[in-house]
DNA sequence: TGATGTGAATCAGTTCACAGCT
DNA sequence: AGCTGTGAACTGATTCACATCA
């Protein structure tokens, strides 16, 4: 059913739950296209648009109902769910992504967590022990996860991704630096903030003069 | 002279660039369109199109010298320089940026760390010891960096981005979950995990079935 | 009057396909 | 023979503009 949705349409559907949210905290009962497209720098017949995929939601003369547009986001994206991962990889950016607070509060929960450093396997951090990671495909297998993150180094990271794939996750979190190839039904997001920074330098080249 | 080059080609090219950097390592002289597509998931022609608003790089029957490539890319994009940055929020995130030691080796050096809370400034993390951020315009303007980043909780996120701007902070790898307004000269990166699992549940969603 | 929802028009990005070079 | 570089064709996404309704 919910195919030939367009992709960026779907990225940008938490966007606007976010900003939802906001807007319900503040007791807002009601938000036309135009003052969120002004909240989010998204034009009013984009957000129109994008809605108008999954049903008529708004109001004409009127505007959206702030929480029902919310709850049917919320809805249409699974947010009410809970969702558990699995982090590979507990070095100091696995360790920032377990004690991280962000994840939580929106229905995610990190089950398990993985290293392959004999050292860093048995340590506790936050509510887990940390295992081996040659024990994954066993403690996946027995109880599956809906999401992996991937917060090893570069070079391992292809294997760790195929690994978390043959045990069925469907989805990934990648904070590893490479161009990962998987099956083109696996979902795949990337966090990778030394990509962002080199796009950004092509626009500053031209200003920058001086090192400081 | 850079303008008009579609943004999603600028930021495909630190992708190329890093895929080029592993064959270069290993002693690749020669690579084709059609092979760093293979490595990328990306088409042959698109990559040609890419590069070809900028010059051309290749030789017909051949493919890309890769060192040539490579150092081509780099200077396009202005990974050569050296580039500097401050830290907004010294919290667990921010700690986490400091100490993660991607960012040094591709020439971004964070040389100034900000916090509000009295019991974090002061403290040393790294190198660097963490200013008050009330002092930030007056270090900022005093000695301006290339690149703000933000790691301050969302109600701060948008004071703080103003303030990076009006100290003539050109471009923001933002790690707040908020949407930023900013003038439109001002480049944007936005580094959401969370966004990015809320996006993937949509195609999770069908599939789930029961609860761990 | 003031907003939505949506076909139609436009704009942007990707892929095709092939001439041309090595 | 093999691959680049690039207009042209195509595909996809965004914006326009307006009928429609509260």
């Amino acid at each position: 059913m919910p195919i030939d949705i367009p992709e960026v349409v779907i990225d940008r559907l938490p966007v606007y739950a976010r900003a939802l949210k906001l807007l319900e905290r503040d007791s807002r009962e009601v938000v036309s296209s135009y003052e969120l497209g002004e909240q989010l720098g998204v034009t009013p017949a984009q957000i129109r648009k994008d809605l108008s995929y999954f049903g008529r939601f708004g109001k004409q003369g009127r505007g959206y109902n702030v929480h029902r547009l919310l709850s049917e986001l919320r809805q249409i994206l699974g947010l009410e769910q809970q969702w558990t991962l699995a982090l590979v990889g507990v070095g100091n950016l696995g360790r920032a992504i377990l004690t991280y607070g962000g994840f939580a509060p929106e229905g995610f929960s990190i089950v398990e967590a993985f290293d392959a450093n004999p050292e860093i396997v048995g340590q506790c951090v936050g509510e887990l022990v940390v295992r081996d990671v040659k024990e994954l495909p066993d403690i996946l297998h027995r109880s599956p996860v809906d999401i992996g993150i991937v917060a090893v180094p570069a070079a391992a990271a292809q294997g760790v991704i195929d690994t978390l794939v043959s045990c069925g996750t469907k989805a990934i979190l990648n904070y590893a630096p490479i161009a990962a190839r998987v099956h083109r039904d696996i979902r795949m997001r990337y966090i990778d903030p030394v990509l962002a920074l080199q796009s950004m330098t092509f626009y500053l080249k031209s200003a920058k003069v001086s090192a400081r």
